[in-house]
RNA sequence: GUCCCCGUAGCUCAGCUGGACAGAGCAACGGCCUUCUAAGCCGUGGGCCGGGGGUUCGAAUCCCUCCGGGGACGCCA
């Protein structure tokens, strides 16, 4: 419409331009400036020569409204071109939702497959606030992927090689050793927390006191395994508990037993990336606009971390995903250039994979903020934290602030179950809706067939706000996908259950006009249903009764 | 020193592929429960969008620079 109007008036020679600029028809924040506002005149202004206003009034004079459902078309501001709607399309919105249900919001299917790749925390110890908030971040945006249309698997990387694991395993044989008896020094850089000591206790039971008697590598490999398959077994359950759940969990000791780091890295020596110097190889990052070359084989001939993490990327683009994201804390963004580069290196094209680097979790206990060390073992953990606030608010909190931004979790705060937490406020509408529909029932009320229906009722500006919101919502989807942006969600969710209380606190869904009355059972219906898909999409539990 | 993130209302933050008067929650103050859950609603006050330059018809948004806070710069992971 805006297109064929500017042709026709350049035809006429009304305006004078080469070619038709890349304007926006956009929904503009205010509603008073109309369902879909058009900047083209302001665009055209330096090149025409003319005044925005003067061209908008051309533009809208020459535009053909017949065969659109434009109720009015207004210019305003410096020359804005505002579309008014007639509200026949608001009206679809009911029956799509209503016929989607739990599927209402899923973008069609993409036929591309992502990976995405999240928490992967050391198996040595607890999960802590950095780690679930990487949980919450990545399955939410798992689950906005899958909903956008992406087929999506969910994997955790388990770092069982390496020198992590060997003082891990040092920790361990140290107090297992005290705990039997032996006079042994704790290592000075060990893992100190109380739950390794449960570990060894169950190492006790299981093998008993003498393994003092064994020989050492069969003692520590007898302790290792154990510790490793417990805590990753601890791990599963604890993120279970907090609504995640993985496709694979990725060994590294697999890449180092199968050869694949060794395949990998002779590939990148014929490429010529990989040089040796001060007995040690390097890999030539800096050919790839790193900062600085990276060793990826020691001098004593082990593989670095960064070898590992490099074979380990191989293997998902053999995978054949078509997006790979990786969900890590900010400390790591030193590692983003040059895995972006290895990954080049291999021949693959680097921007199939992005790296969410999310910023770190400041917690606070009384205003006080609470050092987390896994190796002093002061750590709040994960599990403990779900206790104390429940798997709700946490995963409502961590995902509620952008990714770039630091999360300040004030554990006092989060306790409270009161109104300063968000996470009840989008419960409450949905308890709410669900409240209605069971006095409803009570009265002998029930919803209407929805071809019986009388959309049209609803003429509120409550009611016609709450229908463009669900309206959105499929593409605030897309562009919390595109974007990876998990937290558009949790402000999605809130301003729609902000929307639906002001409605209940101005109407009443039952009343005695029977025909308003069916169209409100049926817009709380689809609001109750957009509420719960969204909350769905950040693992938050929609409760029918609170 | 180099690199990354942040700096918006008293507090915590959203807005940042430039657009129409800068938004929300909490806190403060004032109203609203005889009818669907007051964990709610309505209203009031409160802002050199860290400072300064630049690009643009137009900048919280883009560029440069400075200041402040956090983080990373290991033959650790």
């Amino acid at each position: 419409m805006v297109i064929g109007a500017l042709e026709n008036a350049k035809s006429r020679g009304l305006i004078n331009f080469k070619q038709i600029p890349e304007f926006l028809i956009e929904v503009p924040r205010e509603k008073e400036h109309g369902d879909f506002a058009c900047n083209v005149a302001l665009l055209m202004a330096r090149e025409a020569r003319q005044a925005p206003r003067g061209i908008a009034e051309v533009l809208v004079e020459l535009m053909e409204k017949s065969g659109h459902p434009v109720e009015k078309i207004e210019i305003a501001g410096a020359g804005f071109i505002n579309f008014f709607l007639d509200r026949s399309w608001l009206y679809e919105i009911p029956l799509t939702v209503y016929n989607s249900k739990d599927k209402y919001g899923f973008n069609e299917k993409k036929a591309k497959k992502v990976q995405v790749e999240f928490v992967s925390a050391n198996p040595t110890g607890n999960l802590h606030m950095g780690n679930a908030r990487g949980g919450a971040i990545g399955d939410t945006l798992a689950n906005i992927l899958e909903r956008a249309g992406y087929d999506v698997e969910r994997e955790f990387y388990i770092n069982d090689a390496g020198n992590q694991i060997k003082i891990f395993t040092d920790s361990m044989e140290a107090r297992y050793l005290q705990l039997t008896g032996h006079d042994v020094q704790f290592p000075e850089n060990g893992y100190a927390g109380r739950d390794l000591i449960d570990t060894v206790r169950n190492i006790i039971a299981r093998y008993g006191e003498n393994l003092y008697d064994l020989p050492r590598e069969e003692r520590r490999q007898i302790i290792a395994d154990y510790a490793l398959e417990e805590k990753i077994e601890y791990i599963k359950k604890t993120l279970a508990s907090f609504g995640i759940s993985y496709d694979l969990w990725f060994s590294e000791k697999s890449l180092h037993e199968n050869g694949k780091i060794e395949a990998v890295l002779n590939d990148l020596r014929e490429k010529g990336y990989i040089y040796e110097s001060e007995g040690a190889w390097w890999f030539k990052s800096t050919a790839f606009g790193d900062e600085k070359d990276e060793v990826v084989l020691r001098a004593n001939g082990m593989p670095t971390y960064f070898m590992a993490d490099i074979a380990y990327h191989q293997n998902k683009f053999e995978r054949g995903y078509d997006w790979v994201i990786n969900v890590w804390g900010a400390d790591h963004h030193g590692h983003v250039a040059r895995m972006k580069g290895a990954i080049e290196a291999l021949g693959y094209n680097p921007a199939r994979l992005d790296i969410l680097l999310m910023q770190l979790v400041r917690l606070y206990r009384a205003g006080n903020i609470v050092r987390m060390s896994k190796r002093t073992g002061t750590t709040v953990s994960l599990d403990e934290l779900i206790e104390d606030v429940g798997k709700d608010a946490a995963r409502f909190f961590f995902v509620m602030r952008s990714p770039d931004s630091h999360l300040d979790f004030d554990l006092e705060l989060a306790r409270q179950k009161s109104q300063e937490n968000p996470v009840y406020y989008v419960q409450y509408a949905h308890a709410r809706i669900c409240s209605i529909f069971r006095q409803a029932r009570a009265e002998g009320i029930t919803l209407a067939g929805i071809n019986e229906i009388d959309i049209s009722c609803l003429k509120e500006e409550e009611e016609l706000a709450i229908l463009r919101k669900i309206a959105d919502f499929p593409e605030e989807i897309a562009i919390a996908a595109r974007t990876l942006a998990p937290h558009r969600i949790a402000h999605y969710v809130l301003d729609l259950a902000a929307m639906f209380h002001s409605f209940y606190n101005h109407h009443r869904v039952l009343n005695d006009n029977r025909a308003l009355q069916d169209a409100r059972l049926l817009l709380m219906e689809i609001t109750r249903i957009t509420i719960h898909n969204a909350l769905g999409v950040l693992g938050v539990t929609a409760p029918e009764q609170m």
